[in-house]
DNA sequence: AATCTAGGCAACCGCCAATAT
DNA sequence: TATATTGGCGGTTGCCTAGAT
């Protein structure tokens, strides 16, 4: 009945990974593409667990991964994201190409967290602290609201509760905002109609958001398949050390997905959004 | 210089839906 | 159809490092 266990679990290996066990995890990889994740860890020659080579090449070895801290138009599309899918980092990874789940999880929790508290917004229902305590007491304010750290663009919508805002992330210190929500964030499978026309008018005012935004597009993970030309194939071949191999895949790293050659992975469509993200950081 | 503390991040754990047998 | 496993996800942990004392 049933399958065969992933792995056995004696003789497993746990632990942060040696330079040794990325490299053949690599070379595997890039010579057979990715299949079996049960199977990898044997075909490798790795003593892992299949699950922890997926994780080890998701959230540290693919190619295409940024490195570095999120820009201030990913922190901010982070933010508006969480608004809407509240902590589906997944979903929202998805929609940040060359940035992890693991990775944009991390980075809210140690950065973006922070920076809302301090502005007196509740980071997981985007609403102004001081409102939620407010509801419980008495009606707050809209004077109120708005000196909340000085936030200078926020706006209650009435009846549903949202509050709504446009700006980068680098302005989260000087106390702007931009995040839009229902009034809970797990429940944003639901978006109401409000929310829809806030989403709306930000994406009027923003292609980038326009384009990430759309709730059907298609995902940046869905697609990845690892079709890496030959002569790259034949680079990574003839580098004759570790130390090259890791160099190239760092190069690879700095380097957009055009650089890589994963254009033909993508439609017109996520092209113009990577096109769009490398125009914007290119302006910084 | 040694020790303590907090922040950041990689990796693990446990759960669940999808899927193979 | 029932059962067991896989793959994927979100939450959490624990190690490492930098800064403070």
């Amino acid at each position: 009945m049933g399958r065969q266990p992933c792995c056995d679990k004696l003789g497993v290996k746990k632990g942060p990974w040696t330079a040794d066990e990325d490299k053949k995890l690599i070379n595997f990889i890039l010579t057979n593409g990715q299949c079996c994740w049960r199977a990898v860890p044997k075909l490798a020659g790795l003593r892992r667990c299949g699950k922890s080579c997926r994780l080890r090449w998701t959230n540290y070895l693919r190619p295409d991964l940024k490195r570095g801290l999120l820009s201030d138009a990913e922190e901010k599309l982070v933010i508006d994201l969480h608004a809407r899918l509240g902590n589906r980092w997944s979903k929202i990874a998805a929609r940040l190409p060359g940035r992890t789940d693991n990775e944009i999880k991390n980075h809210w929790n140690t950065h973006i967290k922070k920076k809302l508290l301090k502005m007196g917004i509740d980071p997981v229902t985007h609403e102004p602290l001081k409102k939620e305590a407010n509801l419980i007491d008495q009606p707050i304010q809209e004077s109120d609201q708005n000196k909340i750290n000085g936030h200078q663009q926020v706006q209650v919508v009435p009846e549903c509760t949202s509050v709504t805002a446009a700006a980068t992330s680098s302005e989260l210190d000087n106390s702007s905002y931009s995040a839009s929500s229902t009034s809970s964030s797990e429940n944003s499978s639901s978006i109401t109609d409000e929310s829809k026309l806030v989403l709306n008018t930000l994406g009027e005012n923003d292609p980038l958001l326009s384009s990430l935004l759309e709730v059907d597009a298609p995902l940046v993970d869905s697609l990845w398949e690892l079709p890496v030309s030959s002569e790259e194939q034949k680079k990574f071949d003839n580098m004759t050390s570790w130390d090259d191999s890791l160099n190239w895949l760092l190069d690879c790293q700095d380097f957009g997905i055009h650089d890589f050659g994963f254009d033909n992975c993508f439609n017109d469509v996520e092209l113009e959004v990577f096109n769009t993200i490398d125009d914007m950081e290119n302006k910084q």
